[in-house]
DNA sequence: TCGACTATTAGTCACTACGACTATAAAGAG
DNA sequence: CTCTTTATAGTCGTAGTGACTAATAGTCGA
């Protein structure tokens, strides 16, 4: 097979090559609030300008590994393992990029206790910042994180995602703050605590184990993730949309 | 701007290009059955192998544009209105196309009456082939037409999706028999048709109006897909997995 | 015309899930 | 000790659901 020239079949596309990025919509919880990584980026296009942290997918790569390469050139996260990366959707209007044709495909990543970020190779500043003061992005980044969220949001009704947001060990006070944070409502607490320990494999509880971190109040009991990946039956968010009467 | 050459900060991977393709898992139901549309490659690689209809993704095109006009070339289906596409998502391994780098933005498609396909343009053959029956299909289109297998039938439970699948007006039997064919499981008519007529939006009645076509039994009535999007409450399936005691 | 037969539609019943709410338990602060 | 705070336990009425039975309205065949 030869090497540099072009195959039979893509020889009439090959002359106008796409440019592939990884996107990442980073989130967290800090202070109670939800915030998400950006980067102000060091160049044109958008130079200044704020943005998701991400970069060019290298041609030995899946976009996941561009990702996570991505990520923790930007803020220094060497711990990629607890680091719940997830594979939003892919942008590829053709003017995206004023310059050229870039193709970006988006991740959603959930932190659950953030890392002081600090700039990097690309980025000339990397920090958190409250999602609801997130402002004008870079390109169509403003649109990719509106979808993260969405989908954050979806996922935690179905799925054992909020235990990505939670440390190994946690309350289910923790919990429920994380499913408050991202839907934005506040959640009965007992109620909540009865679908939780109602679905199996969601949370297991560690045996023996309570929060002792200087809180005022009765200590909590410690629960760690369970088995299960989806919620049967699911923990459905307070009227979605327009209720039935 | 200069045309040709690359602007700054892209050049270091400007030189390895990537090739972006649209693939399309299109999904219908003919005889009671689950059927997807595919194709005989007429070329290397996996010449004579079955495939996922698709093409490259041209410089003036979006990935959704790219497959819409992919598919129909290669079927012939010029009414792409009634054509419920959906992006599934995107497969970047390195090493999923022999010959170069591929990056594939996959879609999914839903259609309620199928045409008769022809072969066209790339394609040496088109036609329906039963979903069991999809044997061992070119590059990984084998598991992008399971991921989009799972993603339809989960959709199934929480959207209005099931009327993509239907005439403009169709019966509760259709509707449930959609359910059915994707899930792979019966249900209770008398307990699918209440929640259906509970879920608000979901469909709305044509007034007066039966289907009469040739078929046994009392005739039924008519519905039209309501404005809903998503159910509330949702379709769940029985047992998707363990179910709690 | 008179049943079979078939498919739709209506209704029952027990059980589970859930929202709203009240009450108790266990810690720290003063 | 007492007040405050947080976690945990329980209650009650209502809505949703699976399993099932019954009635309705057509076609088909003798």
């Amino acid at each position: 097979m030869p090497g540099p020239t072009v195959p039979e079949g893509y020889d009439k596309y090959a002359h106008e090559p796409f440019a592939v990025t990884a996107d990442l919509a980073v989130l967290t919880i800090r202070d109670g609030v939800l915030h998400v990584l950006l980067v102000e980026r060091g160049q044109e296009p958008y130079q200044g300008h704020w943005a998701l942290p991400g970069g060019f997918v290298q041609p030995d790569e899946s976009a996941e590994t561009a990702a996570r390469r991505e990520l923790a050139e930007e803020t220094g996260l060497s711990d990629v393992s607890e680091l719940h990366l997830e594979q939003l959707r892919t942008y590829s209007e053709p003017d995206r990029d004023p310059r050229m044709r870039v193709v970006t495909v988006a991740f959603t990543a959930l932190l659950p206790h953030p890392p002081e970020p600090h700039g990097g190779s690309d980025a000339a500043q990397a920090c958190w910042v409250p999602y609801d003061k997130a402002g004008p992005l870079a390109f169509d980044h403003d649109r990719i994180l509106a979808d993260a969220h969405d989908r954050v949001g979806a996922k935690l009704e179905y799925s054992s995602l909020a235990t990505a947001f939670c440390p190994p060990e946690f309350t289910l006070g923790e919990l429920q703050h994380v499913y408050e944070v991202v839907w934005g409502t506040a959640l009965d607490r007992p109620n909540f605590r009865r679908k939780v320990l109602a679905t199996p494999g969601f949370v297991e509880p560690v045996p023996g184990a309570a929060r002792l971190t200087g809180g005022r109040g009765k200590p909590a009991a410690l629960y760690r993730p369970g088995t299960a990946t989806t919620l049967h039956p699911p923990l459905l968010r307070p009227t979605p949309e327009g209720r039935p009467a």
